[in-house]
This record gives structure tokens, sequence and C-alpha cells, in this order.
DNA sequence: GAAAGTGTGTACTATGTAGTACACATGACA
DNA sequence: TGTCATGTGTACTACATAGTACACACTTTC
């Protein structure tokens, strides 16, 4: 599914409940112009910006990493992350590429769980 | 140290052996016009693409990683593999972030030499 | 049946990205 | 001493990004 549809579908989740989750309502409280959001939900233009995103997701309730990755960004701060030790973390993430998820979730535990 | 100034300093360094390290012949050998390289050099432009610093890192013989972290650049390859499960890097990367180099090492290892 | 609210089409804009093209002054070298 | 190569200044360009502004038709709601 497409940024857009998956948007226009959660928008409309919302307003079942609630009547304040218009086009034109959540566009106001996101600051961008109804318009815009009209043809951000038909995919009628690129993915907005981080910005206009993650205040969407704060609007919608929805996971901000994951709308990000279905506009094919990365995260600013995730970035910012890698940024500070790029050469380790690039090999952390080849090296993760294709180990299955329980395997990724058991090294978060560790390293939360840490004793390093 | 800035993109630039490295750039210029390991060229530099490789002219003094091979006198094919000009400006000029590394930027026909990397496909940009010289003034362009100039001014990457010189950090007189925003750097330059991916692409570009790639070609730079081949030619230079110097690690991408490195030269596209001091681009404030990403590897591609590397945004593509958090992409394809965003919410499980975030959280991996989210939690390496204050943990010590050797930390992450070991979980390189022991994902390397795994077993799941 | 008028007013208010809804989504959308069209046109436009400002800023950023990623460079090219050409002229010029300087230095090496043969 | 003329040629050739070197680095650089100036001007320009094409495309992408991230939107705004306004008019319009349709639908509730009162």
């Amino acid at each position: 599914m497409t940024l857009g549809s998956y948007l226009r579908n959660v928008r409309e989740r919302h307003r079942e409940r609630d009547r304040t989750y218009s086009l034109r309502q959540v566009a106001l409280r996101i600051g961008v112009e109804p318009a815009y959001l009209s043809k951000i939900e038909r995919d009628v233009v690129p993915p907005p910006s981080e910005g206009t995103i993650r205040r969407l997701a704060r609007d919608l309730e929805e996971d901000p990493d994951l709308l990000l990755a279905m506009a094919g960004k990365v995260s600013g701060d995730l970035q910012a992350i890698i940024l500070q030790r790029p050469q380790l973390f690039a090999d952390l993430l080849r090296q993760l590429k294709d180990a299955p998820d329980h395997a990724i979730l058991t090294v978060v535990r560790e390293v939360r769980d840490g004793d390093w």
C-alpha cells in the first residue's frame, strides 16, 4: 500500500468516531493547505517532508517510522546516529540485512538488558 | 575536518607517488568538471551526490561510508536495509545510540558467527 | 433553500540539488 | 620562450523538493 492510500484509510477510520478528522481539519491542525493534503492522500504529489509526516503521525496516532518508511525516508534521528559511527553501523546493518526478525529482536533485548 | 579539505589532503598524498592525481585528472576519471571538483575540495559548494562521492572513494581508495558520512549522507544501501523493516531497525539503532564501540562490535561478531 | 463545510483541479513559487561551460592566471618543462 | 598542464572565478542551467493560493462543485445541516 502507498503512503497516500494508507493515510486516507487511517483518517477515515478516525473520522467514523470523530467528526474533526475531515481532510480540511487535519490539514489545518498539521499546518498545510487542504489542497495539498488532498494530493498527498491520492499520491498525486511526492511524499511530504519528514516534518509534515511526523505531524501527520501525531495527529493520526500512527508510528512515524512506519509512515516515513512508506514515504521512502529514513528518520533524521536514525541517520544522525549512523553518522556518528558510520563504519561501525554500516557493518552492523549489512550483517543484519538478511537476519530473521527474531534474531534482531534478540539483539535489541540483549543490548537493552546489556551488561557491557 | 570537512569533506573538502579531507579529499584535498588525500589526493595530494596520492599525488606525491603518482603524477596522475592532479585535480584535473581525477576529475576526468570520476566524470566531473575540474572546476566543480575544485569547489568540492574547497567546500565552496555543498557535498556532491552519493554517486560522485562513491567514484571519488574508488579513485582515492577511501572508504565510501566514511566519505559519505563527512558529507552528512547515509549510504543508499543502508537506507534500503532500514526501510525493509523500519520499526525493528529503528529500535535497534536507538538502543545502540550510546553503546560503546566494543559493545556494537561484539554484536556484529555475534551475528556474523550467529547460529540463529 | 441558504450557509457552512467538504474534497479537488489548476496555476504558481521559492529553495535546494547537482552539476556544466568557459575564461583566466599561474607554474612546470623542454 | 613558447607550450602544456594546473587550479580557480564567474555565470548559467535543469530538475527536484515542498509546498501556497484560489476557485470550483458537491454535500450536509439548519
